[in-house]
DNA sequence: CTATTATTTCAGTAAATTCTGAAATCACAG
DNA sequence: CTGTGATTTCAGAATTTACTGAAATAATAG
C-alpha cells in the first residue's frame, strides 16, 4: 500500500466499517481513497495506490458508480476515467441515504403494505398483522420525515440539526402564537 | 420453517435485510419471529418454527442479547429462557440506533479526532487533513442532534417528526419572536 | 451427591463472498 | 480496417463467514 500513514489508517478504518455495513471491504477502502483524494484518480492509480488487483478496482467502482456515490471525470487527451467524490459531504450524505431508502426501505415497506392486505385468521396472525401494521406506520413516519428534511436547502437543514433540542422550547413558543395544526388560520388568503 | 405465511414471508424479507445490513440472516430471521410473536418463545421453540440447529439458535440469541434487542423472561416452574422484543417500537429504534452508534460512529469520531491531531506535511497530506475534519464535523453535528432527540420523550419526539417541512415555516415565524440565538436575551436572569 | 435438562462452546464442515488472472470486449487513433 | 490501450467479464481460487453436531458446562430437582 502506497499510502501516507494519514491516509493509510483512514481508508482501512472505513475499509472496516463499510464491511460492518454491508459494503465490501475493498469498496469502502476505494471510496475512502477518492474521499481524500485532492484530485481524481484513474483505476490505474487506485490499483498502486491501494495493491488490489485491476480487476477488483473495476469491479468496486462499477458498484460504486452503481451506488452513485463516485463522479466521473475526464481529462484532455486521455481516454481512461478519472473518478472522484463530491466536495460537498451534505451531497454525499444525500446520496448514501437515498439509495440505502431506496434499496432497503422502499421494498420493505411495500412488503409490509402487501403482508397488512391479508386479513388475519387466527389470534396468533391477528396479533402479527397489529405488529406489522406499527412496524409499516413507523417507517412511514420516518421515512415522510426523511423526505421533508432532504427537501431543505443544506443550509436550512443545517441550521435545523444544530438547533436540536432548544427547538421544542422554540417550539412551545411558537405554538402559543400559531396554534398546533397549521391548516387555514381562517385568514382567507391560502396558497 | 413451521410459520404461517403471514409470519414465513415476514421473517424471511427481514432475513434478508439483515444481512445487508451486516446482521447475520439468521439473526434477522430469530428476531423477527419474536417481533411478531405474541408470548415469548423459548430456544426449542425457534429451533422449531425455524428449523436451524439449537447451537446456532443458541448464537443468534446470544448475538441479540448483547445487542440489546431482547429481553429475557421467565416462566414459574419452567427454567428455560424465554425471548421477547419490546413491546414499544420506539424503544427498538432507540435500542438499534444507539448500540450502533456506540460500536461505529463513536469509534470513529475517535478515529478522526486522532488522526486530525497530525499536522498536515505536503499539500495531499493537507487536503485529506481538511476533508477528515469537514467529516468530523458532520458525524459530531448529527451525533449531537440525535442525542438531543434520544433525549425527547417519544410523544415529543413523534410530534417533531410529523411536523417535518411544517417545521420551517413554525421556525420563521417563531425567530421573529424568539431571535435566532437564544442565549441570553438580556433579561439579566439567566438559569 | 446424582440425574436430568438446559445452554454454551468449539472444532470441523459447509456455504457464501471476495478476489484474481486470463480472455473478451470496447473505444478510439491512425 | 487495424492496432493499441482501457475496461469489463467471468470461471475458478482464496478467504471469510455461517452453521452443525458432539462434547462440555451449568443449573436445578430429587
Amino acid at each position: 500500500m502506497q499510502l501516507s500513514p494519514l491516509q493509510q489508517e483512514f481508508v482501512l478504518h472505513f475499509g472496516e466499517m463499510g464491511s460492518r455495513w454491508g459494503i465490501n471491504r475493498t469498496v469502502g477502502q476505494i471510496y475512502a481513497l477518492l474521499f481524500l483524494e485532492a484530485a481524481p484518480l484513474n483505476a490505474e492509480q487506485i490499483v498502486e495506490r491501494l495493491g488490489f488487483s485491476r480487476s477488483n478496482v473495476s469491479m468496486g467502482l462499477k458498484e460504486l458508480q452503481a451506488w452513485n456515490l463516485v463522479r466521473l471525470k475526464h481529462l484532455p487527451d486521455d481516454r481512461r476515467d478519472y473518478f472522484t467524490t463530491p466536495d460537498d459531504l451534505w451531497e454525499i450524505v444525500r446520496t448514501l441515504v437515498d439509495e440505502r431508502k431506496k434499496r432497503e426501505i422502499d421494498p420493505t415497506l411495500s412488503k409490509l403494505r402487501e403482508l397488512q392486505m391479508q386479513t388475519p385468521s387466527n389470534p396468533a396472525e391477528q396479533h402479527a398483522h397489529q405488529r406489522i401494521g406499527e412496524l409499516r406506520e413507523l417507517i412511514e413516519l420516518l421515512t415522510g420525515w426523511y423526505g421533508d428534511m432532504n427537501r431543505l436547502e443544506t443550509e436550512r437543514l443545517v441550521q435545523l440539526l444544530a438547533l436540536g433540542s432548544k427547538l421544542q422550547s422554540l417550539l412551545g413558543k411558537a405554538e402559543k402564537i400559531v396554534p398546533l395544526s397549521r391548516k387555514a388560520p381562517a385568514t382567507g388568503k391560502e396558497s
